[in-house]
DNA sequence: GTGATGACGGAAA
DNA sequence: CTTTCCGCCATCA
């Protein structure tokens, strides 16, 4: 289904979004990561903004770019490291980091 | 109201 | 491997 399907189908409305994203986040295990594409692919940059602008309660170094290359430098990448999070020079093996798609 | 920007993604060259 | 280009959506000037 394209973006607007999934627009219509999961109750959009600027906060129902950045709930749902957040939530979807808070999800991801401790050693997981997921891209911004998963958690939302009609809009990856809104998830971006969402977590800039997110409590800091969230695991957001566990959201990396698609490509497995870390947007929030040294600092994603030392906790990353620290939750055994496999990585190749600085991106993340995403072939055994990243998680499935989830359903809900 | 318009236009630029960003913690992005994917396709094309 | 790199660089463009276009689509997305919320914010902000």
């Amino acid at each position: 289904m394209d973006r607007q399907e999934v627009a219509h189908v999961t109750t959009d409305s600027p906060s129902a979004r950045a709930a749902r994203i957040l939530a979807r986040v808070r999800a991801i295990p401790e050693g997981f990561v997921r891209t911004y594409g998963d958690i939302h692919p009609a809009a990856p940059r809104l998830v971006g903004h969402v977590l800039a602008t997110a409590p800091d309660d969230v695991p957001w170094h566990r959201v990396v770019r698609a490509d497995g290359t870390l947007p929030m430098g040294p600092l994603q990448r030392e906790r990353l490291w620290r939750e055994g999070v496999p990585m190749r020079g600085d991106r993340v093996e995403m072939r055994l980091a990243r998680l499935p798609e989830v359903a809900s």
